[in-house]
DNA sequence: TGACTCACG
DNA sequence: ACGTACGTGAGTCAG
């Protein structure tokens, strides 16, 4: 067992003069707090202790101070600033469950020194971390001293064992007290011996080790005749030195290691680093609001494993008649646990598992996941998919508590079962042993992980008995019945479905593409007269704007700056810069896509992506291994990867796509006239927005102003700033600043929208969109100006985006839906957030068209018509249209 | 692991 | 005075 114990002062010292200072809006000081909280985080990840406790100093004078006539309190007081952050950091400790120590008349030293070696009568390891050399002396074999040093905002530290003492000094730890009686140290007032430097004590100890071995062979030691005098004449002041640099071992502290142990964090944690603003460290830490926090539903199950077909009959028979059940399923759904209330506060756990099943293991679940059983899951579309490779139609799902707890914040890091109980419950839930791999064989220990399946499964039940309540209250329950759940059958067929994808023609490419890398390697180097790292953007700034001269544009906090936007700029003048720029391009097509496609495929020629629903804050989806959503379009090159994704033999490939929605989203929500009457004429809107902006007829419209105006519109969605859009558009802050005038006189309503949302985000502390999805934004009460404008930036952003997100999700949920009751073989198979593809047989796409856009432009009911485009073709490329 | 770069909407 | 557009995921380098 392992125990680290931190010198309190000395860390938050080194935390308040190492980092800039921080304050919250407030104008209270953090950064100690928060420099001790990292320091403190890394330490428990580098040392792992069992056990972990922080000692303080009390800031009376200690006793032997005075005991000591000629102390002076030469330690100037803290700042103001740093000891206003103290009773914080003993308020955050706390709240972590992690004990602390102090005691009047003991210096933190004292404290350390003792905890050590209460430790080591205990048998625990003992790690003391300071920042103070003095504590050196407690090393032992079993005691580590961790040196903490910050230097320019970077914290380091040492270990120091008693070999990496010995290799340093010369000596071993505990003649460091030795050492301290000679040399002295005037900031703790110990005399020492006058006329004794560092230099001399060092080598005096090296060889001598010990004042008692010096004093006994005082008159023969190897020394000048004048060190031997003064040591003769300093004796009393050496020995009363050695006393003051003793680190007392044996304080009158109550100490045990055992209550030291780590614990799960107290609900308050939340509310006070929101007062601290200390969102990084919610996320992190993944905390959630006190107020959410509720008893863990007491559960009294019952529990079986079922092992044949007669008695899973009769639970099948009592699982229909349930309101509901909740199912927890492994993975590969291998074993299943079925929890079914019973009513009066007592359920029956069922748990079924593949290898011990004596009947029909597929004909089990296919009843199991059959429309007539309601059923509460966690991850309800992995479930599915899972599911559905295994033949298995899965039908009525009721809930999903992965889902429940992203709708209630979207913004956590991540939505596991285990983190979702503490968080809600604050209760740890045991082990998943029932996940390790060989649990359920013979080794393992199969009860242990058998109570672990049911806790689990009895988490989810609990889980959803929180949620579905907030759910309704925020009137979010449509939105969740409507079509996040729904949506989930319709992912999971589309990820089992998976993309058809041309190996051999991206194989091809790929030679291609390698060719002209080598030649532009062979360019850059010559250009650049050596051999390097293009890919390193620190061997290439240094190459570009240092060895070359190359007028460099901004730094980042590495180096240069080599991104296109700084190379773009450079391009036409240093054929150099034309290379790397495309050396990038050709290597981000090779290694991403040729490469990292051709990794995927499966041997049915089709790459399977994943959906994420619970990943971005706007309710969007993402789509990893492989990410499908970001297949190159917008150069010519690029676009060709579009070819390598076709339909299969006989089908194709239909494509649609919302025109515009955000922008048309964005009128609707902020009941702009002049906007809704702009799309609802059916003229280009950025031509139109062009016209009213420069003040010219719609036909005198150049493609630079149209060009310009564009990027206004979708600046605005965005929460546009005059530099960004001069940055983007290639004109003066000023000339930016006069568009976004002009835009805003344009489209009044827009800049009312956008005063609006804000106002009300920082009152009520979120946004959300038409369907009631819901982002909370810390950021708005920040007193970081840059993060409150990020705050702001997102506030109208994201019911813009969100509603979009909401729109295209429903009108999958009707796509898919639709193509079934028409009885149609086409396949939704990918959405690319404004885009959805079908494939289908060829008879089919002129219907699939009809429906697609049907269906699209009916999703929702604004005050603009949302328009959808579709297209056909055998590959991407073509059927974009 | 974090920083950088770049692909998409 | 300050930094500078929303939302993603993947490959690469370097400490």
């Amino acid at each position: 067992m392992k125990l680290m114990v931190l010198d309190g002062n000395s860390i938050i010292n080194r935390a308040y003069y190492g980092i800039r200072p921080l304050t919250t809006r407030d104008g209270l000081y953090t950064h100690a707090v928060y420099g001790f909280l990292t320091t403190l985080q890394r330490l428990l990840d580098e040392e792992q202790p069992e056990a972990v406790c922080v000692t303080f100093d009390r800031r009376e004078p200690t006793f032997r101070h005075l005991a000591d006539e000629n102390y002076k309190a030469t330690r100037h007081g803290m700042p103001e600033e740093l000891a206003v952050q103290m009773p914080v950091l003993k308020e955050v400790l706390d709240a972590m469950n992690i004990p602390r120590y102090e005691l009047s008349g003991y210096e933190a030293d004292d404290l350390l020194g003792t905890i050590s070696r209460k430790c080591q009568q205990a048998g625990w390891e003992c790690v003391v971390v300071t920042g103070d050399k003095d504590s050196l002396q407690l090393i032992t074999e079993r005691t580590k001293v961790k040196l903490v040093s910050t230097r320019m905002g970077q914290t380091t530290t040492r270990d120091m064992t008693v070999a990496a003492f010995r290799e340093q000094y010369g000596f071993d730890p505990i003649h460091m007290i030795d050492l301290k009686a000679l040399m002295g140290d005037s900031s703790d007032n110990i005399p020492g011996v006058p006329g004794v430097g560092e230099k001399t004590a060092m080598a005096l100890i090296q060889k001598y080790q010990s004042i008692e071995n010096i004093y006994e062979r005082l008159p023969d030691i190897e020394a000048k005749p004048n060190v031997i005098k003064k040591l003769t004449e300093g004796q009393d002041s050496a020995r009363k030195s050695q006393y003051l640099a003793t680190i007392v071992t044996d304080a009158p502290l109550e100490f045990v290691p055992e209550r030291n142990l780590r614990q799960a964090f107290k609900p308050e944690l939340y509310d006070i680093f929101l007062r601290l603003e200390f969102k990084k460290l919610i996320d992190k830490y993944d905390l959630r609001p006190a107020e959410v926090t509720m008893e863990a539903p007491e559960y009294h199950a019952t529990v079986e494993t079922v092992m044949d077909e007669k008695r899973a009959g009769e639970l099948l028979t009592l699982w229909r008649r349930a309101a509901q059940v909740t199912v927890y399923a492994l993975p590969d759904i291998s074993a299943v646990a079925v929890e079914c209330d019973t009513g009066a506060d007592s359920s029956t756990m069922a748990l079924l598992f593949a290898h011990r099943y004596e009947g029909d293991w597929n004909g089990l679940l296919k009843a199991l996941f059959a429309a007539d059983i309601a059923k509460v899951s966690h991850g309800v579309k992995d479930l599915m998919r899972m599911l559905l490779q295994q033949g298995i139609d899965p039908n009525g799902f009721v809930f999903d508590t992965a889902l429940g707890a992203y709708l209630l914040d979207a913004t956590a890091a991540q939505y596991d079962i285990d983190r979702l109980f503490i968080s809600y419950f604050n209760a740890e839930l045991p082990q998943p042993l029932h996940l390790e791999t060989d649990a359920f064989s013979l080794l393992g220990d199969t009860a242990a992980a058998e109570a672990s399946l049911c806790s689990w499964c009895s988490a989810v039940s609990a889980l959803h008995e929180a949620q579905e309540p907030k759910l309704r209250e925020r009137e979010m329950w449509e939105l969740f019945t409507t079509v996040e759940l729904p949506l989930c059958r319709v992912l999971a067929e589309m990820e089992f479905a998976g993309f058809r994808c041309d190996g051999r023609r991206l194989a091809d490419f790929g030679e291609m593409l390698l060719g002209t890398i080598r030649q532009m390697e062979r360019q850059i180097y010559d250009a650049a007269g050596s051999e390097f790292n293009i890919n390193s953007p620190k061997q290439l700034g240094k190459v570009l704007f240092e060895d070359l001269q190359l007028p460099h544009g901004k730094k980042t906090k590495t180096g240069w700056s080599t991104n296109a936007d700084v190379l773009e700029k450079l391009r036409h003048s240093y054929p150099i810069v034309e290379d790397v720029l495309t050396y990038r391009q050709y290597s981000k097509l090779k290694s991403t896509y040729a490469d990292g496609l051709l990794k995927v495929i499966d041997p049915d020629s089709r790459v399977r992506t994943c959906f994420q629903m619970t990943v971005t804050a706007t309710g969007r989806l993402s789509s990893t291994e492989p990410n499908l959503q970001n297949i190159p379009t917008r150069t010519e090159l690029g676009s060709q990867m579009r070819k390598m994704f076709t339909a299969e033999e006989g089908n194709v490939l239909v494509d649609a796509d919302y025109s515009q929605i955000e922008l048309r989203l964005l009128a609707h929500i902020a009941g702009d006239e002049a906007m809704i009457s702009a799309f609802l004429s059916g003229a280009d809107f950025h031509t139109v927005t062009a016209a009213k902006v420069f003040h010219v007829e719609p036909s005198e419209v150049t493609s630079e102003m149209r060009r310009r105006a564009k990027a206004v519109n979708f600046g605005i969605v965005y929460g546009i700033s005059a530099f960004s859009l001069s940055q983007d558009i290639g004109v003066t802050v000023a000339e930016a600043k006069e568009y976004m005038d002009r835009y805003f006189a344009t489209y009044p309503g827009v800049a009312q929208y956008m005063e609006d949302v804000v106002a009300q985000a920082k009152e009520t502390g979120y946004v959300e969109t038409l369907l009631h999805r819901r982002r909370d934004l810390p950021e708005l009460i920040s007193s970081n100006h840059n993060l409150r404008a990020f705050g702001e930036r997102v506030a109208l952003n994201m019911p813009i985006q969100g509603t979009a997100a909401d729109i295209i999700k429903l009108a999958m949920v009707r796509v898919h839906q639709r193509l079934k009751n028409e009885g149609l073989q086409a396949k939704l198979i990918m959405q690319v957030h404004d885009e959805l593809i079908v494939e289908c047989p060829q008879a089919e796409q002129e219907t699939v068209k009809r429906i697609l856009r049907e269906e699209m432009e009916g999703a929702a009911e604004v005050s603009v018509p949302l328009i959808a485009e579709a297209h056909s073709g055998s590959d991407w490329l073509s059927a974009k249209g």
